[in-house]
DNA sequence: CGAACTTGTAATGATTTTAGTTACAATGCT
DNA sequence: AGCATTGTAACTAAAATCATTACAAGTTCG
């Protein structure tokens, strides 16, 4: 029932990326400060590699953000990290009864509100740049 | 990183019992429209019990809604069948190193947004209610 | 009353997802 | 040349999800 915590850890890397871009910081440096495995790391720049965010060299450490952090909205990185490009936030059962009027037309009439829901969801981390959350982050003591 | 379907299911189950409510209808048939188990189906009419949506009584068959359906909300119906009420939407990951910047602030900057966009979504299923749903579905074909 | 049904719930299983780990080829740096 | 690093596959462990079996406890109605 909850949005997998990779999303959260993406941000993570993101500012640490973002604060230390002077330096070249490997997925060992981040995954300590992340705590977890450098592999879970490197999977999840691997995905905003893919995402177009950040510019990786194979080999080589310090993977560069690919705009400035007041052009990277927490919506771009909430795509990036989603496995599967086409799943929506709110699960459907499958194949209900087509000989129930109720089975036949659920799915229609769940769809659009839960579209909307999502919508409103992914508005809100649109707001968001990763700038301000690197600005809180270095506020903080 | 999807909401379970048992959201969908017990909006079907609301559904069902609405348009049926001169009737007694039994988890069985409830099933047959939704094509799972029918335990699956008494699950979660015992989570929508608890959160006081319907009202049941053991042995006897047919569910009744605990108010008029234009006062249930799907918002109402999402929190009925949350396993742990104070489970967040988006994770957090756990433990990030207190000794990095990042780790230690990471968490207190994530959760102000993340709780800004759940409750946009929330506001969403606010808006909506059974009724509007049971329209939707009796007004198809 | 007693047979037939129904609910509520525990226990179990199958499948999928999530997160972590090991291993290693390929690449770049010095 | 040698060392560090990335990218990726393969595997493991733990948790979540959904389905299923089983059965006690309740209800209904002949």
């Amino acid at each position: 029932m909850t949005i997998s915590s990779r999303y959260a850890v993406a941000i993570h890397i993101l500012s640490l990326l973002e604060i230390n871009k002077e330096e070249r910081i490997t997925s060992d440096f981040i995954a300590g400060s992340v705590n977890t495995n450098p592999v879970v790391i490197r999977r999840i720049i691997g995905m905003l590699g893919k995402a177009g965010l950040v510019i990786t060299n194979p080999g080589v450490a310090g993977a560069q953000l690919a705009r400035p952090i007041d052009r990277i909205t927490l919506l771009d990185v909430y795509r990036a990290v989603q496995s599967d490009p086409e799943e929506e936030l709110f699960a459907l059962h499958d194949n209900p009864n087509p000989q129930c009027p109720v089975g036949r037309n659920i799915q229609g009439a769940l769809e659009g509100t839960f579209a909307q829901a999502q919508k409103a969801m992914e508005e809100e981390l649109r707001k968001v740049t990763l700038q301000q959350i690197v600005h809180q982050v270095s506020q903080e003591p």
